[in-house]
DNA sequence: TATGAATGAGAATTCATTCAT
DNA sequence: GATGAATGAATTCTCATTCAT
């Protein structure tokens, strides 16, 4: 890999052995010696573990939601539209196992925590979805919740298919991840 | 506390702890210590952090089990029966919130991982919803979808709530459980 | 040395250490092997090096100065009580070369800089010499110069030929040393 | 500044960062980076880190050495001569504080005792002091005492009096200065 | 000459577990 | 049974020095 990339090469890897084996689990000897650099190398980079993590997270955060917005299809039904972004979020996490399972060990942290009080203390919105439902409530075609309880209810289920598809615990065809966002579709309209 | 519910103590101040602190951020000396016993006591009733976890794992999850099954309405419709089962799953983890955070990290952990691999091969049932579901399902009045899709759909918007309640990122009210309890029903029925 | 000692060993081994191969030569694994135990067990007595080094600062200084203050001939005039607090300092030093070579490193660092702020802010005196020195400013038998001034022309010679003997730069006998002490009268003698 | 006075540069800021943060606290890094070059130019103008501390500390005592020569009173008696020396050292060092930093640090570390065992083994003269020292001893008008002694008894005061003033505990005003050079004087006279 | 990315040995500190008392 | 002092492997991070460009 080329010198430039260095630090893509860390992150990617860091990513990798994140997923397999956790925070805690992962040293930064671990990460130096796959990456095939000397530990020292990685703090060129970053100040430390944290600040690793956290660059880590923000990369495959805005690289999903870049990805989700990518073709959007703008003018479709509402309708279609949730559909198009439950699923693609699946196959999204499918294709990327190492970006799921970093992020959502990411969420089930301080790490994400402290991301999370953050967004809200900044009144981020949160992609897609969160514009979609925005829509939504204004048409009044979906139930009157609070927007945490909403967005549970749509992936809340999504995370947990992916999970478990993940860890073998079942097999997501194309069938059942429609039919998965559909339900959830079901959960929150009126 | 008497001395034979040392064993109690050291769990209860364990759950305590790594609600707070996680399992990493929980050293066996900060149970010892909170536990008013010493280090060394710990391993005479576990042979390690690990198994101590486990075990607490166990107590809790049992706990909660029974107590769902405790007034659980047998005679009552089906729709009625869920809807009991979801606000009471909740309640339960708003009145014991330490034992929400510790089951909710075991469970996003390889103690989790493990845990269900294991339910899984035994193929144990997990409790009254399980039996709910496999109930509605032999009556078709729930969509036919794989049972982990269906526990999805049930029980991650559900603990989705409980966690932002707890980290105070929303408010739950009776009202706001009972509609959320309803949304599920309405993901998974036909 | 029995198990009570341990941390008397660690403070005498962490003297020698430090006073030959400074704070930063010194590791924490230097100390622990030379005083046969492991380096963990050093956190069990101090939460750290810096609390080691304080403590181990507080310790020499509280002994020298009570030793100081031991045979303090109080009924004397006051130039032998000078005389004798002067050379007794000397010999002290002499005869514990690792605790003067500690205690001048330990004032030529950050350390004890940090240690002079405080005593100033708490206007605490500095053993017998202090008191000496304000007896006979009221008697106005020395000249009238602020305290800082009149310590230095008293500690600053004594801990120089005290540092040059230990280094071997030259030899003091019981005539040099009487006559530096002296020599230190004259300088602050009216 | 020139690129010619790459080497002075270099020099200029270590002992700043030295004289403030110590040896240890001053990384090869920090100089490169304060001196607006790259760390591995450095290596280009000094060995390592301990040639460029042995060449700073050359470098500051010729300066202060050929300073106080510079106007020395060659006519004047023994006593104002003695005084000369003593005020101009005390004025030299306070109006170069870092020079005084450093060159203190230097003295109290390996560095400064293996300089002077070279010193003493090369039988080399230490600048005006000694050799007024010399006049004075042949014409017997001071104490008959070993020359580290007498060094001691001039410079140790004045070396004090100076770094309490830099660190803040006392205030160095003309007259002080001039009383305490004085005090010297009457601690090697006879 | 100059650069600065890369190195890797070495430092302080932590903590699950053991075991003599 | 209970204690808690002791252990030492493991971890994160630092920094003087090197060397390809």
């Amino acid at each position: 890999m080329k010198a430039t990339n260095k630090r893509e090469t860390i992150l990617h890897v860091a990513k990798e052995l994140i997923a397999v084996n956790g925070f805690h689990g992962t040293t930064m000897a671990m990460i130096a010696d796959k990456a095939g650099i000397a530990t020292g190398t990685i703090y060129r980079y970053f100040t430390g573990k944290d600040e690793l993590i956290n660059e880590l997270h923000r990369e495959l955060n805005d690289r999903l939601l870049r990805s989700l917005m990518q073709d959007y299809p703008l003018g479709e039904p509402m309708h279609e539209r949730f559909l198009y972004v439950g699923r693609y979020f699946v196959h999204y996490c499918l294709a990327a196992p190492f970006d799921f399972s970093f992020l959502e060990q990411f969420h089930n942290s301080p790490y994400g925590v402290a991301y999370r009080r953050e967004l809200v203390s900044n009144e981020k919105t949160q992609g897609p979805m969160d514009e979609l439902l925005d829509e939504a409530a204004r048409e009044g075609i979906i139930k009157i919740l609070p927007r945490t309880v909403l967005t549970a209810l749509i992936f809340g289920p999504l995370i947990g298919v992916i999970r478990d598809h993940i860890l073998g615990f079942n097999r997501l065809d194309e069938e059942t991840i429609s039919r998965t966002a559909e339900a959830c579709w079901d959960a929150i309209r009126i």
